[in-house]
DNA sequence: GTCTATACTACGATAGAC
DNA sequence: GTCTATCGTAGTATAGAC
């Protein structure tokens, strides 16, 4: 199907200019049609922003079915598997900020972070509050003792342990001194993240 | 002089739609002045670019130049200093990213991290390095017996925690509750960054 | 459904008046 | 230094052929 081409297309230009930026000329062209496809398919440009927006949305949904439907309900877990669910979450979102797969859907996300509009609702509502959601109830069995405003806090924290991969990519590249993220600084920072989100969730306090 | 206020729109404007999605036109408005001065200016849209960079650059070196200059050399410091200096540097950090006033060079900065050109060469040299760098060494002071690349990776987290609080910004609010961040929040936040990076910092293992 | 043709607007660069 | 005028290009939208 045509229109499928054009939003794994579009979601790419999207992502590298922005929506004024992405012109529905050179989308149209890369994807071996017509500007006026676009048009027909999705009502023009600003439809076809949102439809990317549904795209990605469908297809984070997707890869994150199994983990979650791995870790499954947090209510019936004690401290130690709710730590080490915690851990696996936030490791298939760090190996999503690194993949090159979703470069153009995070770049897309990014972006739209900056500037919330229409776009940011779907992907908010259509998968991220699902893992936002997760998150917090696999904390709160760890930390059972903190306030709810702590709670939303030291997720934020230790969500940006992968979103930083992503968000500061050229510094991450340039910090470890490599022209690329490879398999020998992916199990580094993987690595890392796990022995931080422990640290992170350990509830005897530091001195 | 007109060419800093050229300078300060073009910088929102940027960080807003890319470089492809801002008009020279639409920034010389904003600037009350026509497009041709900025060729004059700049040389044309991309001079006026690296501009910018070379701006926001300056502007974040005077702003991180008095807690450099307080913070020193790590060097002589001992365990305790030196998780002090990293909390107050990252705190900074974090200042910054929740600040309006400095939303456009953010802005700016996160988005040229995406695709990085010669700007983010500027940026990069201009001021992010010494910042890594101040970083590194903290961390060393602090846990001596890392090996290099374990100090690099757990840099990257520290520096997550601030990061996120602009890069995921819009979840941020969401998972906050809130229809901005205001006082409270950044208390919240900032209290929350001071425990997490002293537990990140800890030399006894988790269990 | 996919294409061509066209209307209209906006873009960046540049030359030259003042 | 700042402005107007203009050129060539590229943008979105739309109507209509097939």
């Amino acid at each position: 199907m045509a229109s499928e081409t054009i939003l794994d297309v579009a979601i790419r230009q999207f992502g590298d200019r922005g929506f004024e930026g992405a012109s529905t000329r050179a989308i149209a062209a890369a994807a071996n049609t017509v500007m006026s496809s676009i048009t027909y398919h999705f009502g023009g440009k600003e439809g076809l922003y949102l439809a990317c927006a549904d795209h990605i949305a469908a297809h984070l949904a997707e890869r994150f079915a199994p983990i979650m439907a791995e870790i499954g309900s947090p209510a019936d877990m004690d401290r130690q598997q709710a730590t080490e669910a915690t851990c696996a979450l936030i490791e298939q979102i760090a190996l999503l900020m690194m993949s090159d797969e979703s470069r153009d859907w995070t770049n897309f996300l990014i972006r739209e972070q900056q500037n919330p509009g229409p776009a940011f609702e779907r992907l908010y509502s259509g998968i991220m509050h699902h893992m936002v959601e997760l998150l917090r109830a696999l904390i709160v069995r760890v930390r059972p003792e903190l306030d709810a405003s702590a709670i939303r806090a030291l997720g934020i924290g230790i969500f940006g342990q992968a979103l930083v991969l992503r968000a500061a990519r050229a510094t991450v590249i340039r910090v470890l001194d490599v022209s690329e993220i490879g398999e020998t600084e992916k199990k580094l920072l993987l690595d890392q993240i796990r022995y931080n989100i422990k640290a992170l969730l350990r509830s005897d306090p530091p001195s």
